[in-house]
DNA sequence: TGTCTGGCGTAC
DNA sequence: GACGTACGCCAGACAT
């Protein structure tokens, strides 16, 4: 015998859903309509499906209610309603009504705590209650007699007891504690922080309940358990704000209460269903009634969409006063006019705004320019939609600007200027007189910090401009930016420009006040932007068939291993995961943990790996496989994707204003970490190549930092080792052993090597006896002896520790500045590690100002001998050029030489070049 | 479904 | 805790 069954619908829950789920479907009048035709279909349905005697459609009221006097900051996040899901509410109450369905909406009381209430009064007269939402709250409301189900889910699930717990991991009697420790964001409840579905599940079963956690918390390790300690105090009221009340007052919207005779579902009202879809266009539910349709009437029933969504954004309130005017151009009047005063500026900025990121594909969209903080000016080209005003020809537009920006005597400033060199130069401009960048302004004042336009405004105006978020949203909600308001893109380029010669007014004199700050900008960072634009433009030609034909080979080498490494696991598991191999190999195979991970987890890195190799089959395995897939994922995957169809190339991106120490990064496709140093890997060099009647020439510093090292420490035996000619390594093991130059071992020599690697980045007895493999000991003697025999190294290093501490930074040769913050730090282990980074920075930062000078030098001499030979690559001390085979001679000599003479330190210079049909023979 | 973090590995 | 600077892949967890 079955129940009579009640059904509650959590109408709140839902309408967001249905507004999400639905497209942006629109009535006869352009009222909005997905979300009524959301909740049209799904009550038709439940209503079909669920056969109940009882029910009713619960909605949210409006106003306060007994949680936010408890907690002002409940619900206190959430983003108003949008305008075009409120529009919905009315139209959907009513529909909801005549489709039969009793509607309950109570101020002062949530939905859930209305549907909790029911639920167990439906219980309690005998029904079986059926709650239909897609609210995970309501879990905790489930008993034998009372199930879930979500129609929205795909496919729709059914929640009993046994669901809850599969889905959840725990029980509906713990869901109450299970949501207290997660929180929930969406209605701004904290829990604990980073404990998510995950652990929460975990905790609850280990430790049976909430309470059952809160007496082990201090039981509980790592960053979780901290959180947790931290949370105690608030997990109580924590969890009032989760729990559904069971007892709310409901009479007065009841008829009958406390009965449920008002719940009963009716019939549905048919003359009334067929007027509300013909005013609101539901044509195909109009046909669904048996009736025929009458005249559809005109009338308005949704009120309009409210105009907020376009209005302008109040004026951020700028810290600092300036008076703004920001122009849009859709004149030609009004772009002489600008014109005239960009020529008449001492120096004027400058942004373009385009529909990529990738500078190389990038188009125009829109270009905005500042002669003074405050006044700027956007023209809009390439705006899209309805909404758009009629904008200048992009073509003329362009032609006007194009003398200006290629006039070098008219000084210009950008922010990231390479970006927009190449916008530009996508549009055949070339832009000239670029003086001034802030990125890099910022970056040689303080390389430690962010350098985006909007947090140097934050932090040297205490302005907060709009941001391309604001505009453009994130994400896969992103928007292109040709379809931004024009008013918004304008407000915004506008701002960029401006801020940017704001900015400069502020950082500028800060790097002229001193000489070898001004020197690394003026000097080197600026004539190298240029130069990676040349270069990145320029490109790298890559064999794409060649690379495939590597994958395929890794491909098949890959399947075979991994059947070979699931055979001795016993078992298939995922080689890609360190986590199911530390389960396959510590605890089923019970192999021994060798070390653990910084959050505690059994290590498997090449290092555990390897050892464990000696002794046990698996782990060789796993390596040879990381080794392949690492090979085939990162390279001969993905390299052929990054080739750029119209120019047959890959077109890196050189970051400038990234690695603290003054170096380049290169990323989008990364060309600086190219396989080297097994065949292997090799080969993928193989697939960097020249074009026919080219060849690649690979031009590289011999030592430098190790030359470096030897210039600033003055150390006199370092010193003669270089100025000689010797093989440093060779020396340095002759010095640390005691044994004639020409009778050091091999063995000798890669010690040696190795010292001298480690001490260039600051490493200590561990670190050295860690990767020599030797005893921790005898690897501290070695450094002793070194430091013996080389003692004007021991001092450089001593006193860059003084100097850093006293100062706050270091220096490199030429001036540039590493800032290290942690450098008396209280925290010992972060304190080393500046230390460390103190050691190092001038060395690698000496080095990266030398190759980027090399790059202005040679560069200067390729465009002043007006050689055909290209410049395509940096990789930290080494430049790769194509180069004409008639050129060939040239460049082997003039590049070496050039590249040797930026500098005239304590020792020579030696720069090493190669040459090849690829990258590989190159070297 | 998207975003972030940890683990790992490549380069100099 | 122990070797500096990067970028990027994958898996897994968290957030939406």
């Amino acid at each position: 015998m079955s129940k009579p069954i009640l059904l509650l619908v959590d109408g709140s829950s839902f309408l967001y859903r249905a507004f999400h789920a639905m497209p942006d479907l629109r009535g006869p009048d352009g009222a909005p309509t997905g979300a009524v035709h959301g909740f049209v279909a799904m009550m038709t349905k439940l209503r079909d499906d669920i056969g109940a005697e009882h029910a009713a459609c619960i909605f949210d009221a409006k106003g306060p209610t007994f949680r936010d006097e408890w907690f002002p900051e409940y619900k206190a996040h959430r983003p108003p309603m949008p305008p075009e899901l409120r529009a919905q509410i009315e139209p959907i109450h009513e529909v909801v009504k005549l489709l039969g369905w009793p509607v309950l909406e109570v101020p002062g009381i949530e939905a859930d705590d209305a549907i909790g209430t029911l639920a167990r009064m439906g219980e309690a007269s005998g029904h079986a209650v059926v709650i239909a939402t897609g609210d995970k709250d309501l879990a905790q409301l489930v008993t034998p007699d009372v199930t879930l189900i979500n129609t929205m889910a795909k496919p729709p699930e059914r929640l009993d007891e046994a669901g809850v717990e599969a889905k959840f991991g725990v029980a509906p009697n713990r869901i109450i504690d299970y949501l207290t420790l997660m929180g929930d964001a969406v209605d701004n409840v904290p829990g604990v922080e980073k404990v998510g579905p995950k652990t929460a599940a975990k905790w609850v079963q280990e430790y049976g309940s909430l309470d059952g956690v809160i007496a082990a918390a201090d039981a509980i390790k790592g960053v979780a358990g901290e959180n947790l300690r931290k949370a105690l105090d608030w997990l109580p009221q924590g969890r009032r704000l989760v729990t559904v009340k069971l007892d709310c007052d409901l009479s007065g919207h009841m008829d009958g209460w406390p009965g449920l005779e008002a719940l009963k579902l009716r019939e549905l009202d048919k003359a009334g269903l067929i007027d509300f879809y013909t005013r609101n266009g539901f044509k195909t539910w109009l046909k669904t009634m048996t009736t025929e349709a009458k005249p559809a009437s005109t009338a308005a029933m949704a009120p309009a969409v409210t105009g907020d969504l376009f209005a302008e954004p109040e004026p951020p309130a700028d810290a600092a006063q300036i008076e703004r005017h920001y122009d849009t151009v859709l004149s030609f009047e009004q772009l002489d006019a600008w014109l005239a005063r960009l020529r008449a500026a001492p120096l004027a900025a400058f942004d373009t705004e385009t529909d990529s990121l990738d500078p190389m594909r990038a188009r125009i969209v829109g270009i905005s320019f500042a002669d003074r903080p405050g006044q700027a000016a956007y023209i809009p080209l390439r705006h899209e939609g309805p909404d758009a005003p009629e904008q200048l020809p992009l073509d003329e537009v362009l032609a006007r600007l194009k003398p200006w920006l290629e006039d070098a005597a008219a000084l210009k400033i950008g922010q990231n200027l390479k970006y927009d060199r190449h916008v530009l130069a996508n549009q055949g401009i070339a832009l000239a007189g670029a003086a001034h960048d802030t990125m890099l302004e910022s970056y040689v004042l303080e390389a430690h910090k962010t350098h985006s336009l909007e947090a140097l405004a934050e932090r040297h105006l205490g302005r907060h401009g709009l941001s391309y978020e604001d505009l453009c949203g994130k994400g896969a909600h992103q928007i292109p930016f040709a379809q931004v308001d024009v008013a918004k893109a304008s407000t915004y380029s506008c701002e960029d420009s401006e801020m940017c010669l704001h900015l400069h007014e502020v950082l500028w004199p800060r790097i002229e006040a001193d000489a070898g700050l001004t020197r690394v900008y003026r000097d080197i960072e600026i004539p190298t932007a240029e130069i990676l634009a040349r270069i990145e433009r320029q490109g790298v030609l890559v064999d794409a068939a060649k690379l495939q034909t590597q994958s395929h080979e890794l491909g098949q080498r890959l399947l075979q291993l991994e059947q070979e490494a699931y055979a001795i696991a016993g078992q298939p598991f995922n080689l890609g995961s360190p986590k199911q191999i530390g389960e396959i190999l510590f605890t089923k195979l019970g192999l021994p943990i060798v070390k653990k991970t910084a959050t505690g987890a059994a290590s498997t890195d090449e290092e555990v790996l390897s050892e464990l190799a000696l002794e046990f089959p698996l782990p060789a395995k796993i390596l040879e496989v990381r080794a392949l897939s690492k090979l085939k994922s990162t390279y001969t995957d993905k390299l052929p994707l990054q080739i750029n169809p119209a120019t047959g190339r890959i077109h890196t991106n050189y970051a400038q204003a990234v690695a603290v120490t003054g170096r380049l990064s290169s990323n989008e496709p990364n060309l600086q970490n190219i396989p080297i140093r097994t065949a292997e890997g090799r080969r993928v060099r193989e697939a960097f190549i020249a074009p026919p009647g080219f060849r690649l020439v690979s031009a590289d510093y011999s030592q430098i930092e190790l030359r470096i090292m030897a210039h600033i420490s003055e150390d006199p035996g370092l010193l003669r080792a270089f100025q000689e000619g010797q093989d440093v390594h060779r020396a340095t093991a002759s010095e640390v052993f005691g044994t004639p130059l020409d009778e050091v071992s091999s063995e000798q020599r890669r010690y040696a090597k190795t010292i001298n690697f480690g001490l260039i980045y600051g490493m200590g007895a561990f670190g050295l006896a860690q990767s020599l493999g030797i005893e921790q000991k005898a690897a501290k003697d070695y450094i002793d002896r070194y430091f013996t025999r080389f003692a004007g190294v021991k001092r450089y290093m001593d006193e860059t520790k003084v100097e850093a501490k006293a100062k706050g930074y270091v220096e490199t040769v030429f001036g540039r500045r590493l800032w290290l913050p942690e450098i008396n730090s209280g925290n010992g282990p972060r304190r080393a590690g500046a230390e460390r980074q103190a050691i190092n920075a001038p060395m690698q930062g000496t080095a990266a100002d030398l190759i980027k000078l090399a790059m202005i030098a040679v560069q200067r001499e390729l465009d002043a001998a007006g050689k055909a030979t290209k410049m395509v690559m940096q990789v930290h001390d080494e430049l790769v050029f194509e180069v004409p085979e008639a050129e060939l001679d040239w460049v082997k000599t003039e590049v070496p030489r050039l590249m040797a003479g930026v500098a005239a330190l304590k020792v020579p210079l030696l720069a090493e070049v190669g040459v090849g049909a690829n990258w590989d023979e190159a070297h």
